[in-house]
DNA sequence: ATGTAAATGCGAATTATTCGCAGATGTCAA
DNA sequence: TTGACATCTGCGAATAATTCGCATTTACAT
């Protein structure tokens, strides 16, 4: 269990890597969005990353993401009615399901669909850049 | 070509079983929006359909784009970083690609993206309500 | 015709997000 | 190490999209 980005090396890099510098603030913000397993919003991340260090602003969260989103590290999940959830930039591509009775947010391991909508897209002489899809669903 | 929705009692009907009144509002709206081949914003649709009416207000536009999504006779296509846009449900399903060097918006054809994703959902234990496909690509 | 719930326009309120700016600080080259 | 300086930051104000409150109008079942 990790507790602060100075003990994981590998954000350091990735954020240097990108052409950013690495602040404590975006230390402390990386840190909470990578060791949680939901998709935090942007409140979320800035009251937690705020108990790590309380110098973060909301602004600051807003920019970081932004600018992680930017280098490809962090995914933003643009909801329909709610502000938009981050998740690090997964390994294991997956997409998005919402449950509609509780809003819960599930996710679809398996690259099928992205795969699919890669085939489709060449056919229409598109090279896909990401692609954002939420299903929203009920349990049967 | 169509004027008002005087003239295409589908629409009128289609508000009727929904259970909602047919206000000359809604039917200005619902009118621009069916014979739109793009995807309006409420700002497209609010100056459009006040040409029709000069009553309309956005306000209306924006509850008569709620109404209508919840009775299923329109689509939300929520956009990562611009207004949302809508379109008339479609008969011939279809999802959109965003062209990220030129901002239109793209259909594509084919139902085989929702299929997939019905299959996956289902394995899930979850059937689908809706889903929100947006593809951001670039030509090749 | 008429009663009534539903719909409307208006402008104010809300909410998520961005911006401007003055001060702080990571990084890089010496 | 130490500057130099572009990048970051916090703050609060600004913006943009959307929703709401409320008084008035209106569609439509009876």
């Amino acid at each position: 269990m990790v507790t602060a980005l100075e003990n994981d090396p590998d954000y350091r890099q990735l954020l240097r890597d990108a052409g950013l510098r690495v602040t404590p603030q975006r230390a402390s913000i990386v840190t909470i969005l990578s060791e949680t397993d939901d998709h935090p919003n942007v409140e979320d991340l800035y009251e937690k990353a705020r108990a790590l260090d309380d110098t973060v602003s909301v602004a600051t969260v807003y920019r970081t993401m932004s600018v992680l989103e930017n280098a490809g590290l962090v995914r933003k999940l643009v909801m329909d009615d709610a502000p938009a959830r981050y998740e690090m930039m997964p390994h294991t591509d997956h997409d998005h399901l919402v449950d509609v009775d509780s809003g819960d947010l599930v996710e679809i391991p398996g690259t099928e669909i992205a795969e699919l909508m890669g085939r489709v897209a060449a056919e229409l002489g598109y090279q896909i850049v990401s692609h954002h899809t939420v299903i929203r669903a009920r349990k049967t």
